[in-house]
DNA sequence: GTGTCGGCCGTCTGCCGACAA
DNA sequence: TTGTCGGCAGACGGCCGACAC
């Protein structure tokens, strides 16, 4: 994946905007092509970084497993509770994949007890805009014989108004994708029964996006009445390739030595977030794991629920039940929280989900009150006691609020 | 830089042939491609790798200088003796673009010793094959207007011959690229004055690899009587991309680490060599350096002669005077040889030329007679004296046959 | 010897409503 | 409501020699 241009977080307090020689990505724009699930922590918070997570990500991009022959970081904990100072969002110039970067700096020792006596920092849900449609492209959308059928609603509330005066009604619409380019469409309402098409000017996105059937295209009508245009393309299976940079093994060695190293130092890295490589979030708010470690009662049997996307980019819950709470590599990563939750799934297509989910990603189906709660409920985990319970924390020493 | 097929190279003793599931690159194609200046040191060779080379290729993939703030790796020293295991020749699937993927395995102390006294193994430059030609592409040949005019001697070199009692005289051609695509050609000898032109299939050739004016193809006529065709894009400026995989820093980190991790533990480890993106070969034959560093006597006013590729893919050489000899980056790259010789060129146009190069890469002109030699001639450093002069070995131990 | 052009023909692009799912 | 098709007109692709540098 290849960057173009970038942009700050227009969310989130204590935020850097940065102007000047960098273009903005369209905020909007990319958490619509990111999809509903994907959302930021904000920009000033504190959040945790799990390498675990990141060399997944890495090794999904790579194709390639992380090696057991690597050197071990013993300064590295399996979770690194960090400041966040920078996230910037960006796309490939090529396919407009989406990803964020983030800068991140490990607490020192002392900030980390403090980490948990701060006012709650929540985050906020990545809030897909209200006007906005996402359609799936057809055959006939990507052929050249014709242009793009416009579903009805989708054109009567995204796309500005046609004056049904004239015969047949139509307009000229001017989109602008997530590297500020104008795209123009003649948008038409003709045909026997009626319907909304875009004519011309579709055929030359479809080539320059090397859009086909399957892909998908998103409008979105903003506030200041701009209409911005994403795409989302299929996951085609095997079109991961390797790049030839850096060898799959030397990139696992350095994202484990670059978090080491600011770890050691408590000094700022550098990580690159792939929303729709990556299998989960490795960076999620502090308050979020808390959350989910400290405050939430798991065990095994127990139901739970967690969201998923769907074809037409809404959300859907699937339902399972815990089989189990363990490491997922106790060898290279004991007592972390990373997928430490195995599940299984009610539905028979669980094929395509994950056998094991972190704790924060699912929401336990309980009949207590989950939180707030005077009387947290705490995780009793099933490794070996007399481990440091959490980076030589107290329990006692934990409290939100 | 996303790979394909890869091959196994064709050159070399102990070569390590692997067939199956993976098709092998034509090793001759690949050379075509990547100039008449590449050469691939053999395999089951010894070699010096120079990690401030490799990180110098991966600035230039990612676009950024290495940070300063970087952890230090004690173990790496800025030359590693190493046994090259395995060569293998990768393509861009998108691009075309040509890269080898070696593994190194760094000499143990005991063994660095006898890689001095081993017979020499002297690399081969790479051989360009004889039946070819390169011709970059005019306005007229990437126009949609018309085919490709084929320069009339490389025509009659490098194509099957015509028949030239048909009329028009005229073939079907079939090209194979570096990925063993197949590509038709209809070859036909027309128009007033006589010329040979590529007409049916051409034009879907290039629109599939992108080509533009100013790119350059080339065609091989090899023993096997097969035609290959390669592609070699203009250096367009501003065309690389940051990846979005690791950051620039990690994959500094990376590159670095893994080496220093090998070098400890004399195990594997695997490197990429861009040769269009790298500025200078950073993995060279040991042979070479040691008659470089250990055999040449260079001294700063010293005239010398170094290679450059010209436009059509041929050599020419340039003239230049040595202006001093030091350290690239005393700090953190004490006592290298790399670009240890600061030079200036004698024409106007120096400007594209390095300010630095190393002392494999060039020859100084000298009214003595340069090697072999019965009583070698040293190289004296500007360094301080006291330094271990070449990892500890001393002066006498090495030889050269 | 070869880069670019005008001429010319054929194919494909692309806009239309019909029709059916 | 919308995916695909036949029909049709015009644009562009693509093969040719002319011509000039």
């Amino acid at each position: 994946m290849r960057l173009s241009s970038s942009s700050s977080s227009t969310t989130g307090f204590n935020q850097v905007t940065r102007e000047g020689d960098k273009k903005c990505l369209n905020s909007e724009l990319w958490h619509a092509c990111a999809g509903p699930l994907v959302s930021l922590p904000h920009v000033g918070s504190r959040v945790v970084y799990f390498p675990q997570g990141h060399s997944e990500q890495v090794a999904a991009s790579t194709n390639k497993e992380a090696d057991a022959h690597f050197p071990n970081y013993p300064s590295l904990p399996p979770q690194l509770i960090c400041q966040l100072h920078n996230v910037t969002m960006h796309a490939d110039v090529e396919t407009d994949e989406v990803c964020a970067q983030m800068t991140l700096q490990p607490l020192s020792q002392e900030d980390q007890k403090d980490a948990y006596l701060v006012p709650a920092e929540l985050g906020t849900a990545s809030k897909q805009p209200s006007n906005y449609f996402c359609k799936t492209l057809t055959a006939s959308d990507t052929s050249t014989h014709g242009g793009f059928s416009v579903p009805r609603r989708a054109a009567e509330k995204v796309f500005p108004p046609l004056d049904y005066a004239q015969t047949p009604p139509a307009q000229e619409l001017i989109a602008r994708d997530l590297h500020d380019n104008e795209w123009k469409f003649r948008h038409i309402f003709r045909g026997q029964p009626k319907r909304h098409l875009l004519t011309t000017g579709w055929s030359v996105f479809v080539s320059a996006k090397r859009l086909v059937a399957g892909d998908s295209v998103l409008f979105i009508w903003n506030e200041k009445n701009q209409l911005l245009l994403g795409i989302r393309r299929a996951t085609r299976p095997q079109t991961v390739m390797p790049s030839s940079v850096l060898s799959s093994d030397s990139m696992h060695i350095g994202l484990l030595a670059a978090a080491a190293h600011a770890a050691a130092t408590n000094s700022r890295f550098t990580i690159f977030y792939n929303p729709r490589a990556s299998p989960s979030e490795f960076v999620i708010p502090l308050v979020k794991y808390i959350k989910a470690v400290y405050h939430t009662r798991v065990s095994v049997g127990m139901r739970f629920r967690m969201l998923f996307e769907t074809e037409e980019s809404s959300v859907r819950r699937y339902m399972g039940t815990i089989t189990g709470i363990s490491d997922l590599d106790p060898a290279r990563w004991p007592n972390s929280y990373w997928r430490s939750v195995k599940v299984g799934w009610d539905e028979s297509t669980a094929g395509e989900r994950q056998p094991r989910v972190s704790l924060w990603e699912i929401e336990p189906l309980t009949t207590f009150p989950m939180y707030p709660s005077a009387f947290p409920l705490r995780l009793k985990r099933p490794w070996p006691s007399g481990l440091p319970s959490f980076h030589g924390l107290r329990d006692d020493d934990l409290s939100i609020n």
